[in-house]
DNA sequence: TCCAAGAACTGAATGACATTCAGTTTGAGG
DNA sequence: CCTCAAACTGAATGTCATTCAGTTCTTGGA
């Protein structure tokens, strides 16, 4: 037993990262055993070591289409939402706080992943991180185009607004003691007072209805 | 070889939290074997099953044990700041992103825990958070009572005030691209902005020096 | 069509650990 | 002094991750 057929060929690749998510969310926690993704992809464990230099990869590859979700969720609002800056700030982040809680382990992986996954040794995952706060940046930068936050710092301002929202999600995640639509009010609260304090330096008159 | 001189009665527990501690900072992640706790403790590893039902519940007691100190050095500040409620906000900030950047794999136990720890089952982990989030909402009270504030739903901004730090912090101790004053300047900035959010809707004159 | 080379897997072996268990030694009460 | 229970210990078990020596397809050339 072994060489499988032509049909499946590249397939494992992209299906253990696949699977990978899919368990993370279903065990709740970082340890999936390597066996129960071989075995939901349909091979044995050895067989991924051709396809990741180990578990670790496994994860980190895992983590990258994670970043790569939320980034394209976020860009979806961000097209959609053009010549709306301050809806986009809002709605983005509705974006970005949905994402964190309906994919709470895989949301843990990409912003508090286990040192020895060793994030920091590869270019890619810090670029992925930097791409969705670029996301933000720019819809900062045009809402102060559109009189908002006056003579603010984006930089500054960016990483204040990043941070509230990663630590409401992230406060939100762990309580354990709240259900999913408790976490989301909770959340949803949090971005809605970020917002309405934009909402007053900007042009008088701006709704903040959703 | 069995049971020990009466020299070391009950250490071994108070030890075992202690050692473990340190082994988290010094591995820079969770999985610290337990044989080396109990090599540094000076015993051997089933010997701490006498005191623990298993490795999960001593880093449950290495959170809680984190909790209290965080706890303490919050504490200790807000008796040295009686009468302050404005600077006890402030240097209660610092304090917290002190230790949380001094600690960072202890912070991130203490919030980001696996969920295998069982953190939920345990009345007291959740506990000790809720008392350091008390400490704050009674300097937000005693602000409220300065003029800071006014009206404000303290629950409501207390919880944001908590992510905003929490979220600065976390987002710092994850980026491995910035050196420890790097990251401490950064949470600093974040702390600022948003004590000069809240001395802005206060009674004016209130410098910003620390 | 047939064959050699190597790609892509597999089963079995190895090594870390956590956890359990059957002793073994020591302190304390009678 | 003697018995008992507490507090440990060494050895055994089970669960993974990871490695390795085969084994079986696929492919490109004769």
């Amino acid at each position: 037993m072994a060489r499988p057929r032509k049909e499946q060929e590249l397939d494992i690749a992209r299906r253990a990262v696949e699977e990978t998510i899919r368990l993370l969310a279903q065990q709740g926690d970082f340890d999936v055993p390597l066996t129960s993704v071989a075995q939901a992809v349909g091979c044995t464990a050895p067989a991924l070591y051709g396809h990741f230099r180990n578990k670790n990869a496994l994860l980190r590859a895992a983590r990258d289409e994670g970043f790569g979700r939320l980034y394209n969720e976020k860009f979806a609002v961000f097209e959609q939402m053009r010549g709306d800056p301050f809806g986009y700030l809002r709605d983005g982040s509705y974006a970005y706080a949905r994402f964190a809680l309906e994919n709470p382990t895989l949301y843990r992986l990409m912003f508090s992943p286990p040192p020895k996954l060793g994030v920091s040794d590869d270019p890619w995952s810090s670029e992925a991180g930097r791409q969705v706060l670029s996301l933000l940046l720019t819809g900062l930068r045009s809402s102060q185009e559109h009189g908002y936050l006056p003579g603010a710092d984006l930089q500054r301002y960016g990483f204040m607004f990043w941070s509230t929202i990663h630590g409401a999600v992230s406060l939100n995640i762990q309580n354990r003691l709240l259900d999913h639509a408790a976490k989301w009010d909770s959340t949803q609260s949090v971005i809605d007072a970020l917002m309405e304090m934009i909402a007053a330096t900007g042009p008088a008159k701006h709704p903040i209805t959703s």
